[in-house]
DNA sequence: ATCCCATTGGTGATGTGTCAACTAATGAGC
DNA sequence: GCTCATTAGTTGACACATCACCAATGGGAT
C-alpha cells in the first residue's frame, strides 16, 4: 500500500473553508429561520415539498423521495410536524399501506410568511458575496462532487486506488 | 418592503448542489469512517485536535475553541468518548475549574489507524474530481461567505436591506 | 384461493447538537 | 478577607438523524 496522498495547502485552504462554511451558514439559517417563523431547516424543506406540488398533499413515499430523505426520518419528522399542527396524514384510499401528507392551513401560513426572508438571507450571505463566475464554477464543482459520489462501482474503485474504469 | 428577490436558475443549481453534495458527502465520509474504525466525524475531529498539538492534551476550553464547537457540544461528546476509552478528562491543577482533555492510547491507535483512509477518501471524492482553478475558486467563495457570516452589524444590515456600511 | 415475499410505513434505541439553567472556582474591588 | 460578577464546565430537556427491526398490505405464482 501506497503513502497516503495528504493534502496540500490549497486543498486544505479549501476543505476546511467548505466544512466552515457549511457548519456556519446552517447554523445562522437556522437560528434565523427559528426566531422568525418557529420552523427548523427541516420544517422548511418539507413544507417546501408540499407547496410545490399542484396539489397540497403527496404521498408519503414520493415525499421522502422529493426530499432524499430516508423513510424513518421522515416518519419521525412528520410525527413531530403533525403533533405542532403543521401538516396532516391519513390512510390513503388507494392502497391502505400508503400515507397522504396533506398541508394544513396553519401549515401553509407557516411557509409563506417565512419563505420570503429565508431567501433574502441566503442571497444576502451566499449569492451576493460571489461573482458570476463562482457562482458557476460552485456550480459545477458541485455537480462533479456529486457525480463521483453516485458513481457505480466507487467503494471497491477506493479500495482499488484507481478510477471506476473496469481493467 | 420590496419584493422578494428569488434565485434565478443558475444560483439554483449552485444553491441546491452545495446542499446535496454536503449531505451526501457527510453521510457517506460518516459511515465509511464508522464502518472502518468505529469513530463518527466529530470523533474524529476531537481526535484530530488532541493528535495535532505538541502535548495530547488540552484545556477543555481550548479544545472547545479549536474545534469552534459549543462547550455544551463538547462536554457532551466527550463524555461519551470518554466512556468508551477514546480520552479522558482530569481536573486542572492550575485552574479547579478547568479540564485537562488527553488521549488516551486507545485514542491515539483509532486515530493513526483511520486518518490515511479519511484523507484519501476526501482526496477520491473531491480533489480528485477537481482542477487547480475549482480548487482555489472554492477556498475563495468559502472565504467571501465566511467574511459575510462573521462580518460584524450583519443582522441589522439584512433587516435594512443594505451592506453593512454605516451611514 | 393460498402462499410468499416485496413494499409501505412506523417504532425504539442510540448518538448527536442546541438551548437554558445550573454549580463551583476565580479574581477584581473594596 | 469579603462580596460578587465572571469564567469553566456540566446537566437535563428536547429536536434531529440513523439503524435495525417490525406490522400490515399488496400482488404475484401456483
Amino acid at each position: 500500500m501506497a503513502e497516503t496522498r495528504w493534502l496540500d495547502e490549497r486543498e486544505q485552504r479549501a476543505w476546511r473553508g467548505l466544512l466552515a462554511m457549511h457548519t456556519q451558514l446552517t447554523a445562522r439559517m437556522h437560528r434565523d429561520l427559528q426566531a422568525d417563523s418557529g420552523l427548523s431547516l427541516a420544517d422548511f424543506d418539507v413544507l417546501v415539498q408540499l407547496t410545490d406540488q399542484a396539489e397540497p398533499s403527496l404521498r408519503f413515499g414520493d415525499l421522502a423521495e422529493a426530499l432524499q430523505w430516508e423513510k424513518s426520518r421522515l416518519s419521525h419528522h412528520l410525527a413531530r410536524m403533525e403533533k405542532r399542527g403543521l401538516v396532516s396524514r391519513k390512510p390513503s384510499k388507494d392502497d391502505a399501506r400508503g400515507n397522504i401528507v396533506s398541508l394544513t392551513r396553519l401549515g401553509r401560513t407557516a411557509i409563506e410568511q417565512a419563505a420570503p426572508a429565508h431567501v433574502e438571507k441566503v442571497r444576502h450571505l451566499v449569492f451576493d458575496q460571489l461573482d458570476e463566475n463562482q457562482v458557476d464554477t460552485l456550480a459545477a464543482i458541485t455537480e462533479a462532487v456529486l457525480a463521483r459520489l453516485n458513481a457505480p462501482r466507487a467503494a471497491s474503485a477506493e479500495r482499488a486506488g484507481h478510477d471506476g474504469t473496469a481493467a
